[in-house]
This record gives C-alpha cells, sequence and structure tokens, in this order.
DNA sequence: AGCTCTTCCTGAAAGC
DNA sequence: TGCTTTCAGGAAGAGC
C-alpha cells in the first residue's frame, strides 16, 4: 500500500532512471484507469522527461515537446497515483514482464518504464501546468510540507474523528492507513477522538510524530506488505519497524498491554487502549445548577 | 457544509 | 482437498 515513503522511495529511484530520457513509444493494456488513453498514445511519444516529483501519493512526471506541443502553454504531464498495488519500475524490455503490466513507455536509453496494477487503483492522466496549480491550491497540503500552525488550523477545527481526518487527502495528503496508525500510537492519541477535542499541545505532538514516523519510514524505503516495491524492484524495510499496525492481540512496544483493532472510516485501525485512552463520551446538557 | 458509508478491483487467506 | 467467502485499501461519489 504505498503511502507517502512508499511514493518518496519510488521518486527517488525514477529520478536516476528517468530525467533526460525522450519518450518513444507507448503500449496500453488495459486502461480504464487512465483518465484519456487515446491522448496519451497521442501526444506522449517524442516528449522528453524533465523532473519527478512527489506531491502527496501522486507522482509528477514532467514533460517537454511531444507530439503536437504547438506552445507551451499546452505542455501537458503525466500525473501518476499508484492507488494500492500500483507499481512503476524502470527496467531493460528483456525483463519478464509481470501479470497486469497495463503500460509500457519505451525509453531512447532501450530501457522500459512499466506500470504494473493487478487492483486498478492506480490512477493515470496527462494535466497542464494550469491543472497541478490547481490542485495544489485547492487541495490538502503535502504531509511533510505542511507547518505545525497550519496543521493545527486545518484540523483543530473539525468535528470528524482524528484518525477519518489524516487519511482524508484534502486535508492533509499523503498519509494513508499504516502512518495514520502509526503517527497517533506515536502521538498516544486514540485514532476515534474528535479533533476539536485535541488540545493544541496534541495537535502539535501529532504534527511532529507524523513528520518522525514518515521520515523514518523514507529512511527505511518504506513498508512492504503485499504489492509494494521501489523503481528498481525492491521491497521497503519499514514493516519491521511497525508499532500497532496489524498487531492486533500483541504487546504494545511501550506498556506491552494488547493492541487492539477497530473500524474507523471503513479501516482497520489499530492502537493501545492504555498508551491511547479511548474519547469519553459527553452527556448532552446536563442541568446545571 | 460536514461527516460517514459504499463502491471499485483482485489475490491472499480464512472458513467450511 | 477444493471450493466459497471475506478482507485489504485510496479516493470518488452517494447518502445522511
Amino acid at each position: 500500500m504505498p503511502e507517502l515513503p512508499e511514493v518518496e522511495t519510488v521518486v527517488r529511484g525514477l529520478l536516476v532512471a528517468l530525467p533526460g530520457r525522450r519518450i518513444l513509444s507507448v503500449r496500453l493494456g488495459k486502461t480504464d484507469f487512465i483518465a484519456d488513453p487515446k491522448l496519451l498514445s497521442e501526444r506522449l511519444p517524442g516528449s522528453r522527461i524533465g523532473g519527478v516529483s512527489r506531491f502527496g501519493k501522486f507522482i509528477f512526471v514532467e514533460l517537454a515537446g511531444g507530439a503536437h506541443a504547438e506552445n507551451s502553454d499546452a505542455q501537458l504531464h503525466l500525473l501518476i497515483h499508484l492507488g494500492m498495488t500500483g507499481r512503476l519500475t524502470a527496467c531493460a524490455p528483456s525483463e519478464p514482464v509481470l501479470p497486469h503490466t497495463h503500460v509500457f513507455f519505451a525509453l531512447d536509453d532501450g530501457n522500459e518504464l512499466r506500470f504494473t496494477d493487478p487492483r486498478r487503483f492506480g490512477k493515470m492522466r496527462l494535466v497542464t501546468d494550469a491543472w497541478m496549480d490547481d490542485l495544489r491550491a485547492r487541495w490538502g497540503e503535502d504531509a511533510l510540507a505542511i507547518g505545525a500552525e497550519e496543521f493545527a488550523q486545518r484540523i483543530g477545527s473539525r468535528s470528524a474523528r482524528i484518525k477519518a481526518l489524516l487519511l482524508d487527502q484534502h486535508t492533509v495528503r499523503g498519509i494513508g492507513n499504516i502512518y495514520a496508525d502509526e503517527s497517533l500510537w506515536r502521538a498516544k492519541i486514540h485514532p476515534a477522538r474528535r479533533a476539536d477535542r485535541l488540545s493544541a499541545k496534541q495537535l502539535r505532538t501529532l504534527h511532529r510524530a507524523i513528520r518522525t514516523t514518515l521520515l523514518a519510514a523514507i529512511e527505511l524505503k518504506g513498508s512492504s506488505f503485499s504489492d509494494y516495491v521501489d523503481a528498481e524492484g525492491n521491497p521497503g524495510m519499514f514493516q519491521r519497524m511497525h508499532r500497532v499496525y496489524q498487531r492486533e492481540g500483541k504487546g504494545c512496544r511501550r506498556c506491552g498491554c494488547a493492541i487492539q483493532r477497530v473500524q474507523i472510516a471503513g479501516r482497520s485501525s489499530f492502537f493501545c487502549p492504555r498508551c491511547q485512552p479511548a474519547p469519553r463520551a459527553r452527556k448532552k446538557s446536563r442541568a446545571r445548577g
């Protein structure tokens, strides 16, 4: 399940293989996850790849030129989301093709960029600079870029449960189920707590916990459970460091108490019942005086 | 408006 | 053993 650290790892790998390369041809398999497959095969051939960067869980591949590129306003770039099982790898064309590989880009150095995605929760589309500007302006800030103050501002006034907000990409971009649980455990905050009932100190602690967790995961090249691999096809190592995720019934690494699991926002949420105390139900307007 | 639930998809794992 | 059922999850869209 690629979240921010996994996507960051893929991008770092692609930065070695892609910038400066020209896309010679495009070959497509299933295309129901591509916004406009015809546009993709028409416009990409001839494009030169510039930078590769990450925004939340999106991979942004900057392009220059390409077929029918009359003016720079119409320059299209490639936006890719790995969804849950997406893999983006650069390799020799002679490498065996994994099942569910739906996109092949032939590159001018003889290598091939492939997109593999069994579940096809991934997304691929060509976007203009204006489209990207709009995305950056209207959607959440990247989880590693956001400051403590803006984080508290975006989160602190909301009545939704904190876990649901961390998963909502319109609030903060890049956090998924694994790193939401790991960050909340680190910050000692129960996933079902209402965001607007967290103290300012807890919001600061959570902001820091998210940064620490994400940066540590990037160091270890992400978490691999089922499908995730980096751009070279290697798994990450952070899953060995997980404190709560997928550890139901096992001992909390801080206090030894058995990790519990609840459903929040339709997702399994793992937490320590002792370190992360449950929210207490407030009684409505009890008669005073 | 804001929040939560449902849906998409496939393969691994659990259940019978 | 082999089939069926359940579950996992990102994010859009529906529903409340």
